[in-house]
DNA sequence: CTGTTAGCGCATTCAA
DNA sequence: TTGAATGCGCTAACAG
């Protein structure tokens, strides 16, 4: 067993409580007595039980963060940036890959609170949203991508709409006029919301929406992948798709290289999310960039408390872009 | 605050005692008794503290994973298995992200500690061997992809040697004379292995071993990158590069598309680690497949014990294979 | 500057 | 079948 704070008292012949101090800063304690303890915790390899401390502190230091799919680059880079800025304060990270599965939701957020954690971030939770209420009561729960509005949760949000309205209307205006678009989960509000600006983009260009043009897909690539089949077998296939999200737009990509359909010239591609790959795919895919890393950041912030320099960098109100590069083929 | 299992007892009109049997099912509860409390729980939403748990069990259901870099998809694959490996025994994973960099590596090692988890697996840690014997004294610990022979500690290995002798015995009998090789961290015992594999094949063949076909990478594809710039500054430039893993090797492979050069017809590439992308690179890379997911496994049998059945599979020789796609020319 | 007492929420041990 | 006492390792509050 490890060496418990009493040994080192017993050994630096003082009490618990000095140690205690000398390790926490706390305190005035001499300058011999602090060198004894000192030696002491050597000696014995000591290390403070972070367990035993969060019992009487009820103070974990801990940071729960729930993501759907930790394989997914752009949930991947924004672990490392929670990571990072959390250890900044002091604080861990408690990661769960929740797999767009509402049962792992829920069983992630308890294990959070019987684990003492200090706040919980769900990112585009499917949970309702009364379950997201009720377990707000029970520690505090920042909610990403997903409006809360109403209700006392805290939630960090970029409009969606407009992101989809963007992309899709670029399609249009490249020319293309039967445009298959590939859902993600509908129960998710930032999903319903990137369907809707793709519906009211063709709208606005008279274009009829045509359910036989959607394709339901669940955020990931295999789905894009089905997509491309389901889309080929169409009588009147589409020239251009708009995927909800990157992933999709990549499985996507693949279906065609591997079917031998070249994108862009045979059939054009735009995504959403703006995942930074580590390699160049070719062509490179024109997206919709999705500020995930700031949000995670304001999310962590609305945690732990604003950073009083960087309250006007946080507040700011966040944007989504069309990144536009060689995916789609101007008709 | 949360309910405390006194606050059930009371409701239930019993001892704390009886509601953690109840719980726990430990012991005989009568029916009515058990109803009883079971209502309490649900009135008051009691959740069971894990941490006060974990203080008198000694036991905290959790297992801590070391992983260099979560964003490299070899490892984020790794860590979608072990969770769902470690949550079928009931166990939580907390997961770290060293950046290859020895002093996150014992600072995430002594938290571990801290918190009580039941043990530590670390993937190719550059701490030195002395420091993680240390450790081991103090957790259980498994040191993956690198030898701890003739130590105490617990370790899973796949010899590297081979996998880096193949693939650059491949190139050679491609017919490539003048073969780059981009290096990761040499403190990591299975990067020497590798190198090692590189010279000797080169060796086996008559070609000599020159120092200026050699790049110090950190296995980040930056550094691939970067290196595709010094090869090109090179009087003879490489007809082939090695890259000791995939990210560098497609690293190096955007430098290609950035710079206007062909894989593999102006230059060949051959990686190692036998990332699974999620969408198909054009060309596909050639590497050597390297079995991370079943080294963790591995790793998670040593530390909760080997399940019965499947002592076979586990126990078994892990080897490293070539994967051949499109990425090395034949001359 | 240092020590004592008490308790965080729970399960183990022993007793009833 | 249930309960009381005890302690896991630590720190808050108070005393000296």
């Amino acid at each position: 067993m490890s060496a418990t704070i009493k040994d080192v008292a017993k050994l630096a012949n003082v009490s618990a409580m000095t140690v205690s101090r000398a390790i926490n800063n706390t305190g005035y304690i001499a300058p011999a007595t602090r060198r004894n303890i000192e030696e002491a915790i050597k000696k014995l390899h000591y290390r403070p039980n972070t367990i035993a401390r969060t019992m009487v502190t009820q103070k974990s230091h801990i940071i729960s963060l729930i993501v759907p799919d930790i394989a997914n680059p752009f949930f991947s880079e924004l672990i490392k940036v929670a990571e990072a800025e959390l250890r900044k304060h002091g604080y861990s990270l408690f990661i769960s890959e929740a797999e767009w599965n509402i049962e792992n939701e829920r069983s992630f957020v308890n294990s959070s609170i019987g684990r003492m954690a200090d706040g919980v971030i769900m990112f585009t939770p499917r949970l309702p949203d009364d379950e997201l209420i009720a377990f707000s009561e029970s520690i505090p729960l920042v909610v990403v991508d997903r409006s809360m509005e109403g209700t006392s949760v805290m939630d960090v949000y970029v409009d969606n709409y407009q992101g989809a309205f963007d992309a899709t209307e670029y399609l249009i205006q490249s020319g293309h006029r039967r445009i298959g678009y590939i859902r993600g989960w509908e129960d998710v509000l930032n999903t319903k919301r990137r369907h809707e600006g793709y519906r009211d983009a063709l709208a606005k260009y008279g274009i009829e929406y045509d359910e036989s043009l959607v394709q339901v897909g669940d955020y990931r690539d295999q789905s894009g992948f089905q997509s491309f089949e389901y889309f080929m077998a169409l009588p009147e296939r589409p020239t251009a798709v708009f995927a909800s999200n990157d992933m999709m737009a990549y499985g996507f990509m693949s279906a065609c290289s591997r079917y031998g359909k070249k994108v862009p010239d045979d059939i054009s591609v735009i995504g959403f999310d703006g995942i930074n790959l580590f390699f160049t795919p070719v062509p490179a895919l024109s997206t919709v960039n999705h500020p995930g890393n700031e949000m995670i950041r304001k999310a962590i912030y609305l945690l732990l408390g604003m950073p009083e320099q960087e309250i006007e960098e946080v507040d700011k109100y966040l944007y989504t872009e069309l990144v536009l590069r060689d995916s789609v083929k101007h008709l």
